[in-house]
DNA sequence: CACCCCCTGTGACCTTCATCACTGCCCCTT
DNA sequence: AAGGGGCAGTGATGAAGGTCACAGGGGGTG
């Protein structure tokens, strides 16, 4: 594929899905340094502790970003979609920092990923960037905020439906394909709390169970 | 006073405590708009769910950054120290949305406050008050990562510690002055939970206890 | 001084959830 | 068809911490 093809699909791109990027300039210098890249569900995007060299702009799928601590104890803190940019990625190349947190392709996700030297310079020349980088900032730290809502306030049966949720709007679709086990690592609770909830909400005519398989209802 | 009295006070304080904000334009800018405030200890400074008009440059003392529900669970989250800025506010006001969070004086405070429709210009114009900006959201998540990581992975009796020595730190002195009660709405925990912890930690040598006094040991 | 309010200490009990141990089952492989 | 590995269900037990009840003490106020 020529070099003029691959712009003009990014170009393509960043007009479809990033509307807010109004500069026909700016468009440009995207299709000029960004790259078209494709991530299978379940690859690992970037790990804790990793240097950042993009920032990615989420054109399909869905990004899930966690954190976790030196003892290996994980948590799922939200979804990227599509429309959306990873903020945590913007200051860590900005200051050359590591990633403190992990980011896993939660289905086959294309991205276009922008190297980081050019943030700054776009932030000061071209402001509908500037208001999509802030914008960004700002609802990531709301996200953030709702998630230390639902661990201090809420109980395990209730962030566990919440969770669901949020999954399944991710994958666009009511039935998860996960174990309870990979539910527990995500929620840091154990699996067995995990199972016994879930079976308490088929109960409750919320989900459907089988293996591998939730339904929501 | 004088106008060009109060604006040379505000132009000191900047250059004084805000180095990194280099362009001379930029503080005599911030002189034209700033106004310096004044607040006891205890006082709120802005509730949950009311409107952001100005952005804070902390000059003196420090401010309590809590969260709330719905349903009246509190929930500290961090201090906001001299030479620090409140990023909730940036987009709050450049959005026109209610403030998700309460701030309080925690000691007497000095604020450079600023209209908060100078944010967006001066992020274009000045490229320190925008790394300035991008700094302050960064640090902010960060800090929303480690209340996280606090809340999720750690037991009361190490976020009880985590907690004093933040609010020694914030209030420059190793005694500290809170009834159990207080601490106790902090970390969203009981009153009888909190004065048993307490209690433990004076076994283990690592606190004195008095009454609406902790001495850190 | 006497009173009273607020703060602290402590026991008893309960809920939530982690941990351990084990069973059973689905489904894949050979 | 037989075996086995991963997944789900379930009981027993214990730790952390919430809730309730109440006792005691310090310090300010009338």
């Amino acid at each position: 594929m020529a070099i003029q093809d691959l712009n003009q699909e990014v170009l393509n791109l960043v007009r479809k899905h990033y509307p807010q990027i109004a500069e026909r300039t700016l468009q440009e210098d995207i299709a000029q340094v960004g790259k078209v890249m494709h991530f299978r569900a379940g690859e690992m995007i970037m790990d804790f502790g990793s240097y950042v060299k993009i920032v990615p702009l989420i054109i399909k799928g869905s990004i899930k970003v966690s954190r976790e601590d030196e003892g290996g104890n994980e948590l799922f803190l939200y979804y990227l979609q599509p429309g959306e940019t990873c903020s945590m990625s913007f200051t860590c190349c900005m200051m050359n920092k590591k990633s403190e947190i992990r980011t896993v392709a939660e289905e086959d996700t294309t991205v276009i990923g922008i190297p980081t030297r050019y943030m700054d310079e776009w932030m000061s020349r071209y402001p509908s960037w500037k208001n999509f980088v802030m914008l960004s900032y700002d609802n990531r730290m709301l996200e953030l905020i709702r998630t230390i809502d639902s661990i201090a306030f809420k109980k395990m049966d209730e962030r566990l439906l919440d969770y669901l949720e949020k999954k399944a709007e991710a994958n666009n679709s009511r039935t998860i394909n996960a174990t309870h086990q990979e539910i527990a690592y995500d929620l840091n609770a154990s699996r067995e709390a995990v199972s016994r909830l879930l079976k308490q909400l088929e109960k409750e005519g919320e989900v459907e169970l089988g293996r591998n398989r939730i339904e929501l209802l």
